[in-house]
DNA sequence: ATTATCTATAGATCTATAGATAATGC
DNA sequence: ATTATCTATAGATCTATAGATAATGC
């Protein structure tokens, strides 16, 4: 009859979960405490045990977010850079940020309220964002670096753009084509769907980053990288 | 002493303009009546004869960026479709939407809080978005996809991806750009200055839509474009 | 006479806390 | 005995309106 008496680490786990979609979708300011206790099946009053203040509780969330995030970094050693790993991880890059693929399937966080998330510190200070992007996507970045190196060692690669930026490019139009899809109806009057949308992109983004067209006809292979993605997707998945 | 008395059209402008900084930079739920009636100068129920509702007085704004940006539009007819007109629109694109230059200067509209009122747009329905999107980039869309094309006819682009897709992912990562520098410290680490970001992004984006390394070493000339948009930027400025 | 503007306030809601109660674990 | 949880409510704030007042234009 009663709801379920949980321990203070269930429960505060619980009141996250609960807030993470709110927060999410309505931001900050319009997601009431509430709403917050309604949606977590308690009162108002056990929210404020948990969490100091409402503020508190939203930095909470950034940093589960974070921490939840970390199962992701494990493999990147076992990972060769080279021209081959740079086109994967494009592929990967596109696929789950603006397509939410191949990410941890037990992963709690929910991408596109991850995404929300992350826009909404980026309209605020920044925090979160700079947090996450230093935590979880910098080890990425520099596996990612060291293969747009091999790369351009390898005469893949025309010079021009400073070698990070060109991966950073690349996750912020993954970024936006994720955004633009956030309203039920996308905001942005593309002549295709999503799947198309992606493979364009990454195309996109491989010339961009410098990519000689031959260079990518070697290891721009579809079959071959849904593997290689999905072998990631194992070893995350063990 | 007293306050000065402006025509309800004039007061309305008023209001929209003090409301204007307060919703791009709070967002609409965390901006309260009393600050916009503080900002204005007027008192709250002001407020209300002019607007039946906080929310109308949100959407009359988004109508009123819509309004004044029209006069962006008014000089298409003028600009050949051409792999230089190209060429040349991915650098406005780039330094308009990023770097905030080459806009019209009397724009009452500051171009930062326009990018959060889209982004902010973003998060909510996307109305706002899909109308400034439909009505505003639609016409400058049709000039460059006509010039992408011209480009694909002249030999100086490789094909695979949908015309207007390389220029909205030129757009997007614009737009991305701009995001990421919407704090006060950027999100990202980047290894250089935004003038230099800038100036890759355009390259990265002129590859990414599979220019010709050829066809960009012929027309992306820095000092042959300075002037192209100078030009605009005049025509803009009678 | 009309229009712009204000003061004052109703009614709702929101964050946060005080103090009481019930379930758990030793 | 300790810990989780609730009810009730204070105090602040927020949107919106009623009704009064002062400036403008014919």
């Amino acid at each position: 009859m009663n709801p379920p008496r949980l321990s203070a680490d269930e429960r505060r786990a619980a009141i996250l979960a609960a807030a993470m979609p709110l927060f999410a979708v309505h931001g900050f300011a319009a997601t009431t405490t509430r709403q917050i206790a309604d949606s977590a099946g308690v009162s108002e009053a056990l929210l404020y045990r948990h969490f100091p203040s409402k503020e508190d509780l939203y930095m909470a969330l950034h940093e589960f977010c974070c921490v939840h995030a970390e199962v992701f970094s494990r493999f990147i050693d076992e990972i060769k850079p080279s021209t081959s790993t740079l086109v994967h991880s494009v592929y990967y890059i596109m696929n789950s940020i603006f397509l939410h693929k191949q990410n941890h399937p037990d992963d709690p966080v929910n991408n596109e309220h991850f995404c929300r998330l992350m826009i909404n510190s980026l309209l605020d200070d920044g925090r979160f964002a700079r947090m996450f992007i230093k935590d979880q996507v910098m080890p990425w970045m520099d596996l990612w670096a060291a293969s747009a190196k091999s790369a351009e060692a390898a005469g893949d690669m025309n010079p021009g753009i400073a070698i990070e930026n060109r991966l950073w490019f690349t996750h912020h139009l993954a970024v936006m084509l994720a955004v633009n899809h956030l309203p039920e109806t996308c905001v942005i009057p593309y002549a295709c769907n999503a799947q198309n949308l992606c493979d364009e992109a990454v195309l996109f983004s491989l010339r961009g980053m410098g990519l000689t067209e031959s260079a990518i006809a070697t290891h721009y292979n579809p079959s071959a990288i849904q593997l290689f993605t999905k072998k990631i997707f194992e070893a995350l998945n063990p």
